[in-house]
DNA sequence: AATTATGATGCAATCGTTTGCAACTTAAAA
DNA sequence: TTTTAAGTTGCAAACGATTGCATCATAATT
């Protein structure tokens, strides 16, 4: 079972010529006769030949192909990223090259290096949980390989971003429970070491203060896992403790699905007992019950929007920029919080 | 913004030695000296030299690349697959090219050539549900790249795949219906034209006869786009003309939930009224009301045994082969059939 | 002192493709 | 008939790394 791709060489000494004169022919080169191109192209078409394109980037510098470093590949949220990255770059010609860190820090550099040896046009990431410093970005951009961040970008790296202003989304969905008539509302945030998740915490403390509410720091549960179990034990403990709130703003939708079983088994009701309201509008959010309300941000168009700004960087030759995209959320407003 | 990376004649240059005995110092080799050794690897260091893998690919005909090409990234049992196929190259020194076929069989054949320009080492493809021919496969095998299917795998091509005994756990859930004692059973097909959903079927009707019950073709609807609303409305139609079943085996879990959507809707209850079961027990299952029964079919498993696989005949560059690993399935009953 | 090992390094070819330049053939112009 | 201009094609170098073989200097042996 070994290699047999025709390669130029091939069809050159079958038919007699050069390599250099089928490169010309297959290329449409128009120094070629136009008889010597009628036999070269059969001859490759005969031979199955397709172009290696291992030599060409070796030649060219360029590998048509762009890296991807994301947390997980199983959350709904960042597949549909993928699936946007994929499109546009298919769109271009570009292929795909995919790891997750997994959340570490350490996968998430030898990811990094990893496709830097692919040597990979460009660069999209999304940063893991676990921050340690930003060298390998650094090594990145030293070698003046494109990068983009979406989602989750790191403070203090000159690159563009993609992502959702998350202070201001968790603020609205907040804003939407304190309207409904919510007096008591906690927050599960999701690893608040995270930068993401502190901007949702935020959100939610700019709600309760430009409403006149107090912020109660106990109010805030950390749930660094982002099982749902992590909410669910938390929640029910707490209630059994004797706890009293009626609103609750989760950090992402698993979060808040565990928070619901918790409340459930303790016997409330939601909403009416505990308005409840997510963060990423997962597939699952209208499929619950009750159906979820949630933050909505489309991992597509996301993806989408990356892909376009690497390949400007790619195409446009141009200088670090640290120019920031924030696309649109909307919060989604279901039984959950009605 | 050119490309910086330090090539080896870059090193060679600077110390003053040639490009060979720069590559053998670096490679640890016995001839060179101990002093020199030092100083390349000092100044390798310096200048953040990496080895160049597309260099390395053209000279080692392998590119330490797999390809993958599956249906939807934004399913999760495929973006389990994914994962843990990831797992597995990473730990072996590959990386992972991702392309979606969108199930168009247009975009799968494309999706093959172009990773096969890319001169991936390997394929895993499952199949699109849009089938036409098996000639693109016959194209990868026919230059000698090794191939694996799962999940879906197409008939007639000598490929080893890793799959699940669709029609097997089909019947296994039928049974479980039926053992809950359900007279009048449905089932949902998903694209009955696939192989896959045909073996589905082909259980259920199994179970039926086994246990001495009819089989009623009209009962088996189907739903080709996948998609919840697709059963939903369809469901709800039948209802409405006045058809009465007590159990409903779907093939898939949105299918299961759209039909459930439509039997609350219409006033009856779960699974008092009517049981229900699905089926890929996606990650969803246990937080929709009621909890949804579904046959588990790990996507990370079939991801990481297939990536072995096709490690193995890179590797062992054995001959064609068509070998079936038949992953187990589990029912998980959950209280919607219960 | 002459010969033979031994150790260290370089040359050149290779992988598949592209491309500037040279070289050749043939036909057109002077 | 000689010069010039097209029109075709091939040579060789390049991309970055590896490796068999040749080369050279030094050290060990006789």
């Amino acid at each position: 079972m070994k290699n047999k791709q025709a390669t130029i060489k091939d069809i050159a000494k079958e038919i007699g010529v050069s390599p250099s004169t089928v490169s010309r022919a297959l290329n449409d080169h128009p120094a070629i006769s136009a008889a010597t191109k009628v036999r070269i192209k059969a001859k490759a078409k005969e031979l199955k030949y397709e172009p290696n394109i291992v030599a060409l980037s070796l030649k060219n510098k360029t590998t048509k192909t762009i890296g991807v470093v994301i947390p997980e590949l199983i959350h709904f949220f960042f597949s549909s990223v993928i699936s946007g990255i994929e499109e546009v770059a298919y769109d271009n010609g570009y292929t795909v090259m995919v790891c997750q860190s997994k959340e570490s820090h350490d996968k998430e550099v030898k990811d990094v290096m990893a496709l830097l040896s692919h040597r990979v046009d460009g660069l999209l990431i999304s940063q893991a949980k676990e921050i340690q410093n930003n060298d390998h970005y650094d090594e990145i951009q030293g070698r003046g390989v494109p990068l983009v961040f979406f989602d989750r970008m790191p403070s203090g790296v000159k690159a563009p971003s993609i992502i959702i202003d998350d202070a201001s989304a968790a603020q609205e969905a907040t804003q939407h429970l304190i309207e409904r008539g919510c007096k008591s509302i906690m927050h599960l945030g999701n690893n608040l070491d995270m930068p993401i998740s502190k901007a949702r915490a935020n959100g939610y403390r700019r709600a309760l203060i430009e409403s006149g509410m107090d912020v109660d720091e106990d109010m805030i549960l950390d749930c660094p896992s982002s099982v749902q179990n992590d909410s669910y034990s938390q929640i029910l403990a707490l209630l059994e403790s004797g706890a009293k709130f009626d609103g609750l703003f989760a950090s992402n939708d698993l979060l808040a699905i565990g928070a619901i079983k918790a409340l459930k088994q303790f016997g409330l009701s939601i909403p009416e007992d505990v308005a409840v309201v997510g963060f990423s509008n997962w597939n699952f959010c209208d499929m619950v019950d009750p159906p979820l309300s949630s933050v909505n941000q489309s991992g597509t168009e996301m993806g989408r929007r990356a892909m376009e700004r690497l390949l400007r960087m790619i195409v446009e030759d141009e200088e670090n920029a640290n120019d920031v995209m924030i696309l649109d959320t909307a919060l989604i407003v279901r039984k959950s919080s009605k």
